[in-house]
DNA sequence: TTGACAGGCAAGTAGCCGCTTGCCTATAAT
DNA sequence: ATTATAGGCAAGCGGCTACTTGCCTGTCAA
C-alpha cells in the first residue's frame, strides 16, 4: 500500500497528521501523547508507529533519528494533488465527438 | 461509512469521478461504458452502483431519476474541507508554554 | 555497568470492504 | 401484451488492514 488517499482513509492517521501539524519534529512519544491528552485516542505505541511508517510512505511525513528519539516532518505537499485531479465539468455544450 | 476520505480510498471510485467529471449527467450505463473503454476497468453493474452510492453519500455525487435511467452529477465541493485541515506547521520558534 | 527508556520487528487476530451472484422492479419498444 | 433494457436489493465470500501482543535493539543516566 503506498498511496496518500488510503494513506488519509483512516481517522487515525488524519489526527495523527493534526498532531504533527502542531509542531514540527516531534519525537514518536511526543507524538502519543498528543493523541491521547488532545483527541482522546488511545493507541499501541507500535500502532502509531505503523501509522507513521504510512505516512512517510506517502510523503507525507519524514524522519531523522537523533539519539534514541525519532523525529517527524510533515509535508503537506502530496496533499496538492488531489485537489489538482479533479476539475468540474462544463455544465453543458459538452459534446464528445 | 459516510467520509470523503475513505469515499477516495479506492482507485475504482477515483475513477469513476473522473469519469463523471468529464461529463454531467451520466447515466448508470454510460459511465460505467466510459470506465471499461476508457480505463479499461471492468466492474459489475452492482460495484459501480455501490460505489456512485457511496460518492452519493458522501456528497460528491448527486442523482436525479429520468424514465428509467438514473442521472449523476458531480460536486467537487466536498473536496475543498480536505486542503483546508491541515496546514504546514512553523519551521520553529514555537513553544508551547 | 546496569537499568530505564525510545523505538523496531514479526506474527496473529478480528472486522471491514470491495466485488460477485442471484433475483426482483420499473420503464420503454415491438 | 410481451420482451428487452436500466437499475435496485440482499446475501455471501475473500482479502486486506488496523490493532494487539511478545520479544529484541540501541541510547542515555545512575
Amino acid at each position: 500500500m503506498a498511496d496518500i488517499y488510503e494513506a488519509l482513509a483512516t481517522e487515525a492517521r488524519r489526527k495523527l497528521l493534526d498532531v504533527l501539524c502542531q509542531r514540527d519534529g516531534q519525537s514518536q512519544f511526543e507524538i502519543r501523547v498528543r493523541l491521547l491528552t488532545e483527541h482522546g485516542i488511545t493507541l499501541t505505541r507500535q500502532a502509531v508507529s505503523q501509522h507513521l511508517d504510512v505516512l512517510e510512505e506517502v510523503g507525507l511525513v519524514s524522519t531523522s533519528k537523533q539519539g534514541r528519539c525519532k523525529l517527524h516532518f510533515v509535508d503537506l505537499t502530496p496533499l496538492e494533488e488531489i485537489g489538482r485531479r479533479w476539475q468540474s465539468p462544463k455544465q453543458k455544450g459538452d459534446n464528445q465527438t
